[in-house]
DNA sequence: CACCTTATCAAGAACAATTCCTATTTAAGT
DNA sequence: ACTTAAATAGGAATTGTTCTTGATAAGGTG
């Protein structure tokens, strides 16, 4: 239903649809989610939110976080112990976390594939939802390495 | 390194290998551990141990899981923002978690796949670890709520 | 428009999971 | 036995998030 909801109504409408009202406070919130698309935290989304809402408490952003995700225009994305991240892509994607810099980005899933292709999931047990996350290096930071590595073996001859 | 030598080594062997010392502690916690595939938390590893030492503390269950996760005799599944589970299954697998009992299953990975085939992963990024989560209804539960509908049918008529 | 009802909000307290700190104990290597 | 480093218990501190409360605002109704 929200899914459907993002393709043909604004997002007051799919918030409207929920039998909630499209506040000054979720707009902000919602908006700062659509222009940062790197995956903020709720105290990021929250320092950049004060610039519209100057009041605006962390509270309440992570209340707006929490209705755009019942409605189903932002996903939540985890990764181990750090915070929730908030992300408004909603094709089905996984994520990328760099263990260097900790830049989350998206992995879009492959044409015509499904993750029970690769895992064994007992046909009696119902998928609802999956998470899926790589960790690894970024193409920069990996970068970044050789040119380090380099200068030492500069250095030592 | 630490998967080859779960293979070939005792625990104490891999442990001793990093330059630390198998404790009464970490062996009670690995035991636990290795009785109880359920993946539990630290706190119920914590619970479970006092039955062997009566007076070890939590904090000391946190390091000897961490212990042994560096070792790479566990692993660590993180789920949404519940508490962090310990499964000592090292060989590569999904988690399916039930949304209504809250149970842990592992998913093997099937013979040959790689997640880089359902997900496009870009060639410049180093993959080192990945994390795949399921969410959903277990058989028994969905058994649960068939019964219960279906009493609830009979009732209507 | 006045009134009622409910949703929303700010602020701070409370909470859960985890980590940190410190003094004490233990074990290994001389 | 002595020295040194590792490991532990216990509690305090931290982090991210949720809960509570009273105030505010916004729709809907007569």
């Amino acid at each position: 239903m929200a899914t459907l909801a993002q393709h043909q109504h604004s997002p007051d409408d799919t918030i409207h649809g929920h039998g909630l009202r499209m506040t000054g406070q979720r707009r902000a919130v919602y908006d700062v989610l659509m222009g940062e698309r790197n995956h903020p935290t709720a105290v990021e989304v929250f320092t950049k939110v004060r610039g519209q809402v100057p009041n605006i408490s962390l509270a309440t952003v992570y209340n707006c976080l929490e209705t755009l995700t019942d409605c189903g225009l932002v996903k939540i994305v985890t990764h181990e112990r750090g915070p929730s991240r908030y992300c408004p892509n909603l094709e089905e994607h996984a994520h990328f976390f760099c263990d260097s810099c900790g830049e989350v980005s998206d992995l879009p899933l492959r044409a015509r594939k499904r993750p029970q292709d690769v895992w064994e999931v007992p046909e009696n047990i119902t998928i609802s939802h999956h998470q899926v996350a790589f960790r690894g290096e970024c193409p920069k930071c990996a970068k970044k390495k050789n040119l380090k590595s380099e200068a030492r073996n500069l250095k030592s001859k």
